[in-house]
DNA sequence: GCAAAAGTGTTCCATATACACCCATGC
DNA sequence: GCATGGGTGTATATGGAACACTTTTGC
């Protein structure tokens, strides 16, 4: 069977990176631009999110997976599809028009949604044929389609998600701090936290190990070192069903 | 324009009705029946979703309630669009083959799914042209597609929803005693809770209040009536950062 | 020695949890 | 008067929130 693409149905990738140095939440954006054949006028110049269209022969996740990797070269990432956009209007700006018609895709696309967690540090930017580029997420610049919206859609839920599950650790260096972890929250969050309290909630946690390691290379008290351990986490998970309404 | 359907995308409705007097959370599904022509040997005989091909004027909302619409007749319904499914073998079963070639519609059709909560009994069933049947969740019949799939994966989201956002009260009638809300959560999550740690955390809530009413004709003590207030709780609410992992 | 961030303890309060009996009503 | 489900109180434990100073290191 030949490859052969579903021309109304692609899915769309916000990869958020973390940068422990920078503590900042960044969005991976590539860049759209198109100029006039004629006169060369700038028609469109701005930046939307990775995606592609689904192939026949591929579950969504799969076509998810697949363009994250094209990108980044990436696998195994976390990820997860949280919602579809599927409005008719959603890719109907003036700019989207010439973009569209300029590719021939259908202008009446569905796209189902994933956002992917890594550290920004793994991604070799710009050693793909895409001009990509890392954002902080209140930092987006102009966007195309409805990339907005989609990107703000997975902001929420990885701001809800974060609060009951470990996934920020898919965001943080294997060996990390405590004040690393804190200052993730921080950023995703956009709160202070109390570091005292955060510190004891963390060390008191069986899956948050010290390691037998410090910081090297700064310059100041070198910090503990830890590490998240999955398996653990796994092992102690007992669905609680406290109702807080 | 004309009304013109895409022809591989659809919305799926999962319909949660609660029923108070069985204590029974039930779902909402349509018989699905097909004969040979010769012969009348039973080809397909089994239940599925509501859903329905989306129009090429539609958003994915809109054709979720249209559909809901046609089937029950009710609209401003809760109503949450929680995934989409599109594997190239979700419809790739032989029974599932025979039907859609019967009744013509595209193998790789991608849906969009959608929960939405009510009360059984404001459900006409049979008053329409579907044969629409409730079901308890834990007693589904056969089902088509990969609709049971899709069923237990709304029953997931709607249990983690329950426990942080007041959407059980979708599900009880207007007004409701202490217990029937108890035995609503019971029925959700499948588990058992304190009458009396339930019942003050409950009526310690500003925006459960308490009417000057009683149940009538009913051959016991009759309960005190409540009524749950969505404007209290929206202006009380305040989004807290709990961070519990 | 100084700048910079790491690390540390205690008190108070809110809320979850465990647990068993009496009460009001309709029949 | 009795069956049925409605309704009540207390003690304990856990964990969150508030709060400020000392320590360690590299330079």
């Amino acid at each position: 069977m030949e490859l052969e693409v579903i021309s109304n149905i692609s899915v769309d990738c916000v990869v958020f990176g973390y940068d422990t140095n920078k503590k900042s939440l960044n969005v991976l954006l590539i860049k759209r631009y198109l100029e006039s054949e004629i006169g060369s006028d700038i028609l469109v110049d701005d930046y939307v999110l990775t995606g592609y269209h689904v192939y026949e022969h591929e579950t969504l996740d799969e076509a998810s997976t697949r363009v994250l990797k094209e990108l980044t070269g990436l696998t195994d990432l976390y990820k997860k599809q949280f919602k579809a956009f599927g409005s008719p209007s959603r890719l109907m700006s003036e700019t989207d028009q010439i973009w569209i018609k300029n590719k021939k895709f259908s202008s009446r696309t569905f796209t189902i949604a994933y956002y992917f967690l890594l550290k920004t540090e793994d991604v070799g930017v710009g050693s793909k044929r895409y001009e990509a580029k890392w954002f902080p997420i209140r930092e987006l610049p102009k966007l195309g389609f409805d990339h907005e919206k989609i990107i703000m859609e997975a902001y929420e839920d990885l701001k809800i998600k974060c609060l009951s599950e470990p996934i920020t650790f898919e965001l943080l260096p294997v060996k990390f701090t405590i004040n690393d972890v804190q200052d993730l929250y921080e950023s995703i969050l956009g709160i202070e936290i109390d570091n005292r309290n955060f510190r004891r909630k963390l060390i008191n946690k069986k899956y948050i190990i010290a390691l037998d390691e410090k910081q090297v290379g700064v310059s100041k008290k070198p910090a503990q070192l830890y590490m998240f351990s999955k398996d653990i986490y796994e092992k102690m998970f007992t669905k609680n069903y406290l109702i807080s309404i």
